[in-house]
DNA sequence: TATTGTTATACTCTATAACTATA
DNA sequence: TATAGTTATAGAGTATAACAATA
């Protein structure tokens, strides 16, 4: 049907890009992106940096070529990412003990308390995404996207 | 190569990214632009040319505005994948009726043509990285992309 | 010889501003 | 005055190669 100028995008001729669920995944992670980016700014992070510093949080702190690894970056890439967060005081490098090559990141405690914090917003942020949707299809939907990624990951080795 | 002195991602800490719907997100979108990306290649196409295709193929076809509102794009990166398109003969730029600043970007035969082909490798590497899932998980996932989508676009107005 | 982290560099993508021709 | 398309340019992000220290 022939729309005026004035028609929404879903009117009008779009709805073939409605059909293709890579464009729909692009999309959405674009919205998720810019959301998450905007609730951590005040917070001196970025969704990176927020993955990075919840891995140096846990009990079994990563060194940096996992960090290049679960994030799909170049190493040189981390190096980045790391310096700012140990410059702000959030993270430390730790020489690791059975291989001196190897940093391992560990939190402080000023980066665990920001943590708290920011996993808040963070988790705000994605209700507000994910708005449209009800308990059961939100869990549905995480759900998906974790088979998906953890299958990714077995397949790996 | 990929050893087995180390947990596997799963195993590991990383579980607490597995938590998180924006990593998962952000991941299995990379997953999805790399697959589709490389089926496209061959094809002298890249996964936005691809969606600009697809809109020039329509019985309504777009005009350069609607490329980048619906892109989330500048309009100015729009010029160079337009200029891409029609350099390989897909599209053409056709002086709007109505407003002779506007350039209608209309699909050629042979833009119709290869699009064809496109649909068909990239429905084929959305089934791989889908992979995991069964019909009415795939189905599932799409509808709820497509839901928080079409609000989105709602909301502009 | 291979790997970890690092530096340097080039390339791509994105964002911004300014210009033109129309409206 | 405002808008569609274009151009130019700077910034962020990404990819690649080389290097030192260590294994």
């Amino acid at each position: 049907m022939l729309m005026n100028k004035d028609a929404t995008a879903a009117q009008r001729g779009y709805s073939v890009l409605v059909d293709d669920p890579g464009f729909l995944l692009a999309r959405v992670n674009a919205r998720q992106l810019s959301v998450v980016g905007e609730a951590l700014r005040p917070l001196g992070l970025r969704p990176r940096s927020y993955t990075i510093l919840r891995l140096a949080a846990t009990n079994d702190p990563p060194m940096q070529r996992d960090l290049a690894h679960v994030l799909e970056l170049d190493p040189s890439q981390v190096v980045t990412l790391v310096d700012d967060l140990q410059r702000a005081g959030l993270v430390e490098r730790h020489q690791s003990e059975i291989d001196r090559r190897s940093n391992v990141i560990v939190a402080t405690d000023l980066g665990k308390a920001r943590l708290v914090e920011a996993a808040s917003v963070v988790t705000e942020a994605h209700s507000t995404v994910f708005a449209v949707l009800d308990t059961a299809e939100k869990d549905a939907l995480h759900d998906a996207l974790r088979r998906i990624t953890l299958a990714e990951w077995e397949e790996e080795e």
